[in-house]
DNA sequence: GTAAACTAGTCAACGTGATTGACGAAAAGG
DNA sequence: CCTTTTCGTCAATCACGTTGACTAGTTTAC
């Protein structure tokens, strides 16, 4: 009979050992200064661009926030910023090619991993996890605040 | 066909709910100011109290930064800190009745949780998910230094 | 058409929780 | 003994969040 507490660590190793190896894979492929924060924000920002107050809103922080984490962004070279031609309140933050680049390696090292899973546990054992977890958590479990959250 | 970055979120987002369950509870049982990274510095502490060096090996910081969290456990009424009689150097930090009771009732809500979470998946796929993660786990996933891992 | 209200982004001040470096007191080892 | 190591703490700094105030641009209402 397993102990409460074990399921949660379990749970955040899991999504840590993802983590974890994401980033080193990204170091070796010329990422080295991704951080798992600057990970979602970049996947907050996503191809079409952003604006500082939807990103703040998208990562659970507030527009300030939101601000200096393009700002640090931007000096990395992931992201840019320009004039909405529309709107001249406006600020639009796109990524850069470089910023692509770093979304499209990690999709792929993400489908890598989580294919390592299926060798060891087998396809049907994965997707009953995934399954399960789906079933549990609630709401379809797509926000991306999961750097903010922590601290408070 | 599972994209490869679900499996991370749900694993997070699982984590997640765990804890956002457990603080909950515990705000309602007396414990409002209890944050994530206490419980976990709490959870290091232990029944056995420790000192602040230790205390830092164990969450992965500095020895500086657990005993700043000391203190700040300290103002909360979750631990106190004597002198070692057999050692002039050492501290001992050790949890106040308060602090044995949050743990005690963080462990039964976990059981509880764990409980809710048998009743939507059943028994053995619950354990089947605990053994599926504790095989792809490194290490034995004891760590407790949830809490500062996220920034670095 | 203009005044008021709202929205977007930024600046400044500050809080928290981490870091490193330096230091004094207490133990331990030759 | 006297040196080396260990332990805890102080101080300065950094990363990253917060709230409040402010400017500029847009929208709404009269």
């Amino acid at each position: 009979m397993a102990e409460g507490y074990e399921l949660p660590l379990l749970l955040f190793a899991g999504f840590r050992s993802f983590i974890d190896e994401l980033h080193a894979e990204l170091a070796e492929q010329g990422h080295p200064d991704v951080r798992p924060a600057y990970g979602f924000a970049l996947q907050a920002v996503g191809r079409d661009g952003v604006t500082p107050g939807e990103l703040g809103r998208r990562l659970g922080v507030s527009k300030q926030a939101a601000g200096k984490t393009v700002e640090r962004l931007e000096r990395l070279g992931y992201v840019e910023r320009a004039d909405d031609p529309g709107d001249g309140r406006r600020k639009l933050v796109r990524l850069t090619p470089r910023g692509v680049d770093v979304l499209t390696r990690s999709a792929m090292i993400f489908d890598r991993l989580r294919e390592r899973w299926v060798e060891t546990l087998g396809a049907e054992r994965v997707s009953d996890l995934e399954g399960a977890l789906r079933a549990m958590v609630p709401g379809n479990g797509w926000r991306l605040d999961a750097a903010s959250w922590f601290g408070s």
